[in-house]
DNA sequence: ACCTATTGATAAAT
DNA sequence: TATTTATCAATAGGT
């Protein structure tokens, strides 16, 4: 249709080919918007010229995005697949790792225990058992290291009074409302334990039983025995 | 084109419809080859009819995902990157969840207790302690469940023994190996403890203590105290 | 970009 | 669904 029948075979001419690019890329994106509107169908094109200009065409009412998506389930396999299939199976992988970890700890707080073997639960108790050894033997330490620097400090404002109290000469002040009656100091009695060991270790698990709110967050964000297991 | 000119709008007549859609679905296809090899231009197409059949073509040389590719490089940004990012996003948040859930189990296993509050060791120590109550309680309950069915059983075959005993009318046979010192019975002594209670759960308890290989694998597929807490 | 002779596409009938 | 054919549409080459 012209003047003169052509071959199809590459233009060689560059003017030409664009020419001829142009005005038959017009022709099939009319023809595509015909048949979308005639037949009630779904397009999609793309094109790129040989200089690397793209042009699409989408019918109405959707886009390219769609109509690919919609391609992809009809050829059965995501051309992106591949892409992505690493990925997928990783957060399966890591779905079912979840899953198993969630179990554990569920067992390991002594929940869902139907499921295992006699042998299993030997195990978990035993493994239970030496954690809690674990756990004792850590919070005892802490214990100790706390009321040690517990220790220095009362020791340390101890000296300061002590110094205070003599750089008043002696003399006691009421308002201080401290009665000196441990020979050099003036500390009053009672107000800690200094002597070291279990007692003071008791007094300091004591001094410390108030606080129900970490000072900073679980690494994890929750306290312990009130997971959401549900999750993931 | 036609024996008439048609209005552009959707052709009411199914069959019509149908057919004009094969019949310009082959010309735009047609017109695809043409500009490829006339314009050494790449396209790619994809059809849906109104009946959900599609076709597609694509340039000779590349594929419709080199082109899709192509494409989203032109526009800058591809269309499924919000899929991508989302799949980011949640493969992140599992290996957080996944972490804490291990620093989780770690912790319950007595390891990695430094980062702790002292609190949160008080909380660590009574949820485990609570857990090791109940893992022996449950233990006990197995011991005790089996200890019953295995007490069953052996009531079962003595019984059956007994019957085949009486049956061969009271005569014994030296190849049975069995000595008949028990009265009615004859049943080896020591064989089976049949008194109940602890010692019979005691007995069962070492019944099993050979069995260190689970008979069936674990959820998690691993024994506790040796999961690879490197995973994920 | 526009023009137009000419080829190509296709609507309707078969 | 394929073929035929009268008609309309697309476009090659020229301006």
């Amino acid at each position: 249709m012209g003047r003169g029948k052509i071959e199809i075979k590459r233009i060689e001419n560059a003017t030409n080919r664009q020419v001829t690019y142009s005005k038959r890329r017009t022709g099939i994106m009319k023809k595509a918007r015909e048949l979308t509107v005639l037949c009630d169908a779904q397009v999609a094109i793309i094109m790129f010229s040989s200089t690397g200009k793209y042009h699409e065409f989408c019918s109405p009412g959707t886009d390219i995005k769609t109509i690919f998506d919609l391609y992809q389930q009809a050829i059965g396999t995501s051309l992106w697949n591949e892409q992505y299939e690493n990925m997928q199976r990783t957060l399966s992988h890591l779905k079912d790792i979840n899953r198993n970890l969630r179990t554990e700890i569920r067992q390991r707080m002594g929940e869902d225990l139907d499921s295992l073997e006699f042998d299993e639960l030997r195990g978990l108790e035993q493994n239970v058992d030496t954690a809690l050894k674990e756990v004792r033997h850590r919070k005892y330490h802490v214990i100790t290291t706390q009321t040690e620097t517990y220790k220095k400090k009362v020791k340390h404002s101890y000296e300061a009074y002590k110094n205070l109290h003599q750089e008043l000469g002696m003399r006691e002040d009421p308002a201080f409302g401290f009665v000196d009656n441990t020979g050099a100091g003036g500390w009053p009695d009672g107000a800690v334990a200094l002597g070291g060991g279990a007692g003071a270790a008791a007094a300091a698990a004591e001094m410390y039983a108030f606080r129900v709110v970490p000072s900073q967050p679980n690494l994890h964000g929750m306290a312990y025995g009130s997971h959401d297991l549900r999750l993931g």
